[in-house]
DNA sequence: TTTGTTTATGTTAGCGCTAACATTATGAAT
DNA sequence: ATTCATAATGTTAGCGCTAACATAAACAAA
């Protein structure tokens, strides 16, 4: 006895011809044996304590902890044919703005009970779709996609799984037209950029350009530069779009910025949008350097609101989006639609009652710049 | 024939008194029958196909791309006792650094056909332990926690989980005591602070002090100032150590500065040590403010080396912390620990060839402060 | 031919758990 | 007592897959 805990054995006797033994683990079987039930009272007291008897429910809390019993999900979900994992997909984990939303939708499901499967598809459909793939292996309570263009393969996967009967969501997007079933939290980022040029007009600039992100896959960064560039032709402006070099962004801020600069007349008095808040922080660092104040010579507009904003330069302004609501949303709305082992919900899985939709509107900051 | 695929009807007739149906998903038996084959044959195929005939390969593959298969893991693992998953725990998914950590070790289990579940602590050890058991639920491959102190129920678990073969890993920090079985990705924060200290004073600084996190339970930064203190104690100096209020880490700096600043009698000529960049940067901003230039007035050192370090008031020098290439290091350790079905590494589990610490030395990386 | 060896597939029995039904105690109503 | 409802537990089968063994076919060696 030089270990009380975990001297059960599986299989009782361990006969001597079993094919197959088990893998060390505490199984339910050997809380049951302990006691002195079935293996399926075990399993009623662990799912729905009020349908066992007082008497045995001691027995078994004593019995659980005796043996240290931790069940098997695997198993668990198998036989019942639910599962307590919802799958996310993120085009990038660093970015602080994704890791934000992980956070958020982190902590929500945390609260459900749901657990996390996490893969980043580094802003590449082709390996989205892989993901997608492999994570609906688990069969996933739910499936969480960044944004709304998907490779047509993973398409198909997805409607699979919605008609399955499974939730899927697509964040950071706004796609009015996506099927009924298809839940989506995020913002237009076409109006975003619309409203990016529409805040720089009417700060009276008379002219403003859109910088771009680098990163070509970045489409909803594009869209916004799309939108920026419709509202400003629309207002009867130059429609410029820029697209900034790929790599550190901030220096890239600051090189597009030089190279822009060169380009003008002086003096310059001109809005500028960014696709993020860390293009905005390099122009800004060259346009201190050549002398060019916010607002008077410019009006620098970021996008996301990055902690460090409120700080640069006595205060950038910004399109804040808050990344790690947008998850708690998405959290939420799954809260509804994986109604877990809660008797009363049985029947019907995936009751959505329609409101599969939670616009997260961008909120202008407007700071120094 | 409205839609070719996805016709196949699991358990063929769906005999009349069939006390539980499937999930209406495509199993091995779909794809079994339509090959004209046992499952058995095509389980192999899938797990080696150099073991299959080729005439039965085709038969397979294409009864496979025409059902749409898709394998359940839950059933694959339960029944092979193997996992792709890895499970892993962070203090918080926002932080920059985890972020980044998350990120490599995310790409870096890709690669090996493992898949990410992560759960966030916030910090707390309560906390973990709930997440360690849970995820312990699925059998995971391998667990990667963060840090070296834990709950003592969850050191049960990690013991109990060591026993049973499976690969942990701390990261994040450096236990030379810890069990050789436990594996060690990350750096000793005691001496992280030290060098700290030496930097400061080689710098010329006479006096320093460290500006502690605000985050009670972020342990790693109070053993950097302790580390820190102790190497100024042993250099005959005094061993001061501030702690920053909690919040906005930037706003906390600033604050912490100007109070301390307060206490101070001009002419300032100080080094200061920062828990994070952030605090390092609200503090530049309020010694700004003051009059106070980097390097003469004041040497701030930060920590972690931010992205937007390198811009900040022409250089924030920083004490550099590679959290990609630590989650990737993470991941490369378990690659060769979780040796996956590689028929030739059968046998024992977990064959660890003793090389399971890899230190992350944090760099310095001195600018203008 | 017999025997052995290899190659390709099939059979059986479970992995650990839970849905669905079956059964037995327990008490209340007739 | 008899009947019926309720409460508490047990039985059986099977979720979808794979380990381990068993078999069958093909060919070489004796």
């Amino acid at each position: 006895m030089t270990n009380p805990i975990s001297t059960s054995i599986s299989s009782e006797s361990l006969g001597p011809s079993s094919r197959r033994k088990g893998h060390g683990r505490v199984t339910l079987k050997d809380v049951a044996n302990h006691a002195g039930v079935t293996t399926m009272t075990v399993s009623r007291f662990l799912r729905s304590p009020a349908l066992v008897a007082q008497s045995t429910a001691q027995k078994i809390t004593e019995a659980l902890s005796h043996t240290g019993y931790s069940p098997n999900l695997q198993a668990g979900s198998l036989a019942s044919g639910r599962s307590p994992i919802v799958a996310v997909i993120v085009p990038n984990m660093s970015h602080s703005i994704f890791a934000d939303t992980l956070h958020g939708l982190g902590q929500g499901l945390q609260t459900a009970g749901l657990q996390m499967l996490v893969a980043s598809s580094d802003y590449s459909l082709d390996q989205e779709e892989q993901q997608i793939r492999a994570v609906l292996g688990w069969a996933p309570a739910a499936l969480v996609l960044t944004g709304r263009h998907h490779h047509p393969g993973a398409c198909d996967l997805i409607q699979q799984a919605i008609a399955s009967g499974m939730p899927v969501i697509e964040m950071w997007d706004w796609n009015p037209q996506a099927t009924d079933e298809i839940g989506q939290v995020g913002f237009d980022h076409h109006e975003a950029g619309a409203l990016m040029a529409h805040t720089l007009l009417s700060r009276g600039y008379r002219d403003a350009v859109f910088i771009d992100s680098g990163v070509r896959e970045d489409y909803r960064a594009h869209v916004r530069g799309q939108g920026f560039a419709q509202a400003m032709q629309e207002a009867g402006r130059s429609a410029r779009v820029i697209t900034a070099p790929v790599g550190d962004p901030v220096q890239a801020g600051r090189e597009v910025f030089a190279q822009w600069l060169a380009e003008q007349t002086l003096p310059v008095h001109c809005g500028m949008a960014f696709a993020n808040d860390m293009l905005a922080m390099g122009a800004w660092l060259a346009a201190d350097a050549q002398g060019l104040r916010c607002p008077d010579a410019l009006g620098l507009l970021g996008f996301g609101d990055f902690p460090i904003a409120r700080h640069w330069g006595g205060g950038l302004s910004s399109l804040q989006i808050d990344g790690e609501r947008l998850g708690r949303e998405c959290a939420q709305m799954l809260h509804m639609q994986c109604a877990l082992p809660s008797a009363s919900t049985a029947g019907q899985r995936g009751v959505m009652p329609h409101n599969l939709r939670r616009q997260i509107a961008p909120q202008l900051v407007l700071r120094a710049t």
